[in-house]
DNA sequence: AGCACGCCGACT
DNA sequence: GTCGGCGTGCTC
């Protein structure tokens, strides 16, 4: 900071502070600034204002003159900030995500920062402690017992000083050896340097020729922009190359941003993180508190955290002196916000990259048909790792035709021979089911009546409640909705209520009796609440021999080096959904969940059990591999005019009168007009048209070229906000949607 | 979104 | 006679 004295411009006191609040409102409010604390830039700063009877926090969006009118303009109650919290990149970014999603500044700013700094809180603290050794302790140090606490801790700092978020990930009871060492004045607690003691990056695996080709290509970018689609195959050692180009990032004294799905955030992979890294690893993720969040973005927006790896929202990170941003699994459909403000964690972090002028690696086995196509047209690099790294082969894949075969809890005779053997022979089985519960329905064997959930049904589309807990209680798996099985048919008396399907549950328990001294984990969202829930369950399992029986939660994280056989059931739904992209979720699935077998050195098998050996589907993935299924799908996808060939737009309204989301939704139609190039679908209903009681319609906006999308959301988003209409419903617009639901 | 104001039904 | 239903208007 110069001395006050070479100050040339003392900033002229803005007349007015447009300020973005979190309300559903499109527009700024004027404010006149607080008494006394109109100094220094103010945009970015948060301010206290009243705002009708209560109380708001906002960020100042701009300054300017009194305009006309304004005679009666309100102050700000209190300057939060002296500096700006949001500014440069990211506070530009933060401005397009506003623009691209047509929502609200104040909405969008609100869902980027913290929750506690959005409720007005001071920064928090963020200095990072470190211990060293002193003169005496390194001198010292060869004479400590060997393998005793205080002694490690001394080796653990005998190169360099250590963080003690570093040392809490390395070492237990680090603090009390630290306290030992330090009465003996051997070692002594210092505020953490972030630029120096940046240890190299600790002996890994030997990079494959692919893998070495990858890290250059990364390298070669390292100072602008530029997208990089990393397309490994499972085991490829797609992470050994962002440790790697982490690593040069670290090594050029620049931020590193990590973004991984919510289910591939474990301990082990940040153990692994912190311990090739050797600096600490900050995490963003659902676990924290509000207190923890604020930190870890506070100490980014400061330049002291150097590495973050977060989920979904960590893509709102202040990165300062930003080197690289990594996205894992950006095919993931978890970096979709699917509330709110509706953005893409992967598609946005492409835009910070671009506007950071730093590049992006965008990692998968399974890429994204929209990745793959920006790819084709040279958007990104494409790398490509076809080997597995270490011993690992890729698994043989069968399918088992089930059709008039006897089946035993949806599972066939060759399926069960299978985990049979694969257990004989000391393996592990994953047998994976994605239906959560124990019968998707219950059936009245008499008259035909099925449970339905009373507040996800209408006439004409029926919502089955799933049994659960043994056939004893039923679940809706879409509103939560919870009650006991009734003792006899609710419609003609008959006590023939039979649970019909099989869920993971029902798996579970056949398994049970059907491999008597085997042990059967369930891991859905059901048995498995926590996040280290599951480290646990796997933890108990070991590699001895044993069965997994699972949802999608199975498909990925936790590695399972004993897992030589994947048995997949029922998978016939997924191949005639409605869904545009039902297939490519699909696949994406079959290939992950595959990619599960056959890590380590035991070679794998996969089982695919189906009623449609011929679906095309099927035939391509297997035959031709994901790629091949992608191109298929990809012309598919160009002569139905579907994205990535085109661009879609979603509003969705919802409500409890019947007849208002299709009102509201005719409105808006009418004020839409015709436009050039805009194709307009609906009002229809949604493909559930009713959920928790509430009544659901949607219109649906599609055009060829994105610009003309969004030059008529532009104008037409705005003046919806004035539609009586929409007062009576709950409405939102999901631009690039992925689900259509 | 909140929150206030305003006009019509079953209750101490 | 009041408490409270949700329609509608407004927020610099």
């Amino acid at each position: 900071m110069p001395p006050a004295e070479y100050e040339i411009h003392p900033a002229t006191p803005a007349a007015v502070w447009r300020v973005a609040l979190p309300v559903p409102l499109p527009q700024l409010f004027d404010y006149l600034p607080a008494a006394g604390a109109a100094g220094g830039n103010a945009i970015g700063c948060r301010v206290r204002v009243p705002f009708g009877t209560r109380s708001l926090v906002g960020i100042i969006a701009d300054t300017g003159p009194v305009g006309a009118g304004q005679a009666g303009l309100r102050e700000v109650t209190t300057r939060l900030d002296a500096t700006a919290l949001l500014k440069g990149e990211l506070l530009d970014s933060l401005r397009w995500l506003a623009r691209y999603t047509h929502a609200p500044l104040g909405e969008v700013l609100a869902t980027a920062l913290p929750s506690a700094l959005r409720g007005g809180e001071p920064l928090p603290e963020t200095r990072a402690w470190a211990w060293r050794l002193t003169e005496a302790g390194a001198t010292a140090r060869p004479s400590l017992r060997a393998g005793s606490r205080p002694r490690l801790l001394a080796d653990a700092l005998a190169a360099a000083p250590r963080e003690e978020a570093w040392l809490a990930g390395a070492m237990a009871g680090w603090r009390a050896a630290g306290r030992s060492l330090a009465q003996r004045g051997l070692a002594e607690r210092v505020v953490a340097d972030v630029t120096t003691a940046m240890p190299p990056l600790a002996d890994g695996p030997v990079a494959n020729p692919e893998q070495t080709a990858a890290i250059a290509a990364i390298a070669q970018t390292r100072n602008s922009f530029q997208s990089l689609l990393l397309d490994g195959v499972t085991g490829s050692g797609k992470t050994e190359v962002y440790l790697q180009a982490i690593a040069d990032c670290l090594v050029r004294g620049r931020q590193a941003l990590v973004l991984v799905p919510e289910i591939g955030l474990t301990p082990q992979m940040l153990a692994r993180f912190r311990a090739r890294l050797g600096v600490t690893v900050h995490a963003l993720h659902s676990g924290l508190n509000d207190a923890q969040r604020a930190r870890v973005w506070t100490a980014a927006s400061r330049g002291e955290a150097r590495v973050i790896v977060g989920t979904r929202s960590a893509v709102f990170t202040p990165l300062p002196e930003a080197g690289l941003i990594v996205v894992d699994e950006e095919h993931d459909a978890s970096y979709k916000q699917q509330d709110g403000i509706r953005y893409h964690a992967r598609d946005f972090a492409l835009v910070r990259a671009k506007a950071l002028d730093v590049p992006i690696v965008l990692g998968s086995a399974t890429p994204s048909l929209e990745s793959l196509h920006n790819a084709r047209l040279g958007r990104h690099v494409h790398l490509r790792l076809h080997r597995r790294a270490g011993a690992g082969t890729a698994p043989a894949v069968r399918v088992v035709d089930v059709r008039k075969r006897p089946l035993q809890a949806g599972l066939s005779p060759q399926l069960l021979e299978a985990v049979a053997a694969a257990i004989a022979a000391g393996g592990q089985v994953l047998v994976f089911k994605n239906r959560r519960g124990y019968a998707p329905v219950l059936l009245c064997h008499d008259c035909g009546w099925s449970a339905q959930c009373k507040r996800c049904s209408t006439p004409d589309h029926g919502t089955a409640m799933t049994v659960h807990a043994g056939g004893r209680r039923l679940q809706c798996h879409h509103c939560g909705a919870r009650r006991p099985v009734p003792p006899a048919c609710p419609d003609c008396g008959a006590l023939a209520l039979q649970p019909q399907g099989n869920g993971t549950e029902r798996i579970e328990e056949f398994l049970e009796q059907q491999f008597v001294g085997v042990p059967v984990l369930r891991v859905d969202r059901g048995s498995t609440r926590r996040r280290d829930g599951l480290e646990a369950l796997f933890d108990r399992l070991g590699d001895a021999p044993g069965i997994l029986v699972g949802t999608q939660m199975l498909a990925k994280g936790h590695d399972l080096p004993n897992l030589t056989l994947v048995a997949v059931v029922g998978i016939d739904e997924g191949l005639f959904s409605a869904d545009f992209r039902a297939s490519e979720r699909l696949a994406q699935l079959l290939i992950q969940v595959a990619g599960r077998a056959g890590r380590a050195t035991r070679s794998g098998e996969v089982l695919l059990q189906t009623h449609h050996p011929g679906h095309p589907l099927l035939h391509t993935l297997i035959a031709g591999g994901y790629h091949a299924f992608a191109e298929a799908e990809l012309a598919q996808r160009e002569a139905a005019g579907f994205p990535p060939f085109t661009h879609m737009a979603l509003m969705r309204a919802e409500a409890g009168r019947a007849d208002a989301p299709t009102a509201f939704l005719h409105a808006a139609r009418a004020l839409l007009g015709e436009s050039a190039g805009i194709e307009v679908h609906g009002p229809l209903p949604a493909p559930m048209p009713r959920r928790a009681g509430l009544q659901r319609a949607q219109l649906l906006l599609s055009a060829g070229d994105r610009r003309t999308l969004h030059a008529a959301l532009s104008s037409w988003v705005p003046a919806l906000y004035t539609l009586p209409e929409a007062r009576r419903v709950r409405w939102s617009l999901d631009v690039d949607p992925v689900d259509l639901y």
